[in-house]
DNA sequence: GTCTATATTCAGATAGAC
DNA sequence: GTCTATCTGAATATAGAC
């Protein structure tokens, strides 16, 4: 009698690899990460570590890629507002969020290099930035024409810059008092969105 | 007598073994790269390599640590400008061709990683992120009081997000057209500090 | 457990300065 | 010719993917 899988308990162990691998590619790199160390922090044994992932790449693939469910969710969101602003502020909101996770530089910076190395991965990224990328810049066109405000910059371009921003943050660079760095952010944000002052 | 030491072939020799280190960090992160890698890029065998340097870490030091006396002396000329907006701009002109650089994306990257196990490391970056963001808050007081100028921010948060902006660009997430890029980011320190439309 | 990859070492080989 | 800074690349030992 063939015991049978559980496809339930399957996702929250992959999970739990996912989390781990994070938590080590953040802190080590994805190079600097043994799978032994994943292996550990998950509390799973390395036979069990490669029944769920074939590779290390995949492993690291997959910790970004879980994430695009969860962008398109957000983008889609923010595109049904029938306010463009409230749809930036829902934007921003999660951005932000993101920013606040202690993982975020290490996990950013891990990523630049293994998109030079894989493909596949960097298609990953892309997918991703490039989703939030086209939902603000949607988002800054309907406050152009349908709140009829003029914005400093192209829309294309604003978009580029709030992302650039919200990854400085990430990068850990603007490092200040976490308050004042949101506030700093939500008052450039707002004049790239052309509000007054 | 016994042959004597020729300092000059020597730091070239150094040098071009930075540089060599610096191309496939950024390609490959730090972890990523044998130093077989760098001695065949540089030329010179592995025995070579480790007379000039112990370890390599200490390479990813040296790699950063050279710049050290380059960003010293941009900030000691950019201060002693009479006109805060033309030290303004001689910081940004330097950042920007910073930013030029393909090898940035991948040497912050690798930095940021490298950052969070090397103490000696992390200095290093602390020390050259320090430097210029108080040459940039100096300088946007300076037109804060002397120019009478209002600034949106204030100077210390606005000399962060610069460098943030900036660093944002190196990431590589702001990769439109180079001119557009350019154009835009004067743009936004404009704002920053405070000048008219 | 196996097997590869790789950081570092070492025992000379080479060649410039006297 | 001698002395030694400098270079080499095979050898070692260890780590780590699978």
């Amino acid at each position: 009698m063939a015991r049978t899988v559980n496809p339930e308990i399957h996702a929250r162990r992959r999970a739990a690899i996912i989390e781990a691998a994070a938590v080590e590619f953040a802190r080590n790199g994805i190079d600097g990460t043994s799978t032994a160390a994943i292996c550990k922090r998950a509390g799973i044994g390395s036979g069990t570590l490669f029944h769920y992932f074939p590779t290390k790449q995949e492993i690291a693939l997959a910790v970004f890629a879980d994430d695009i469910p969860r962008v398109e969710e957000l983008c889609a969101r923010a595109l049904a507002e029938s306010d463009p602003d409230r749809g930036l502020d829902m934007m921003i909101d999660h951005l932000l969020d993101e920013l606040v996770d202690p993982l975020a530089p290490g996990l950013a910076s891990a990523a630049t290099i293994q998109a030079n190395r894989d493909p596949d991965f960097a298609a990953v990224l892309q997918t991703i930035d490039g989703m939030v990328r086209r939902t603000l810049t949607t988002l800054l066109r309907r406050v152009n024409k349908r709140l009829g405000r003029s914005l400093p910059l192209p829309a294309a371009s604003a978009a580029r810059w709030i992302q650039g921003l919200v990854d400085a943050g990430h990068l850990g660079i603007v490092d200040g008092p976490r308050a004042q760095t949101v506030k700093d952010l939500r008052r450039i944000v707002a004049w790239l969105a052309g509000l007054p002052k």
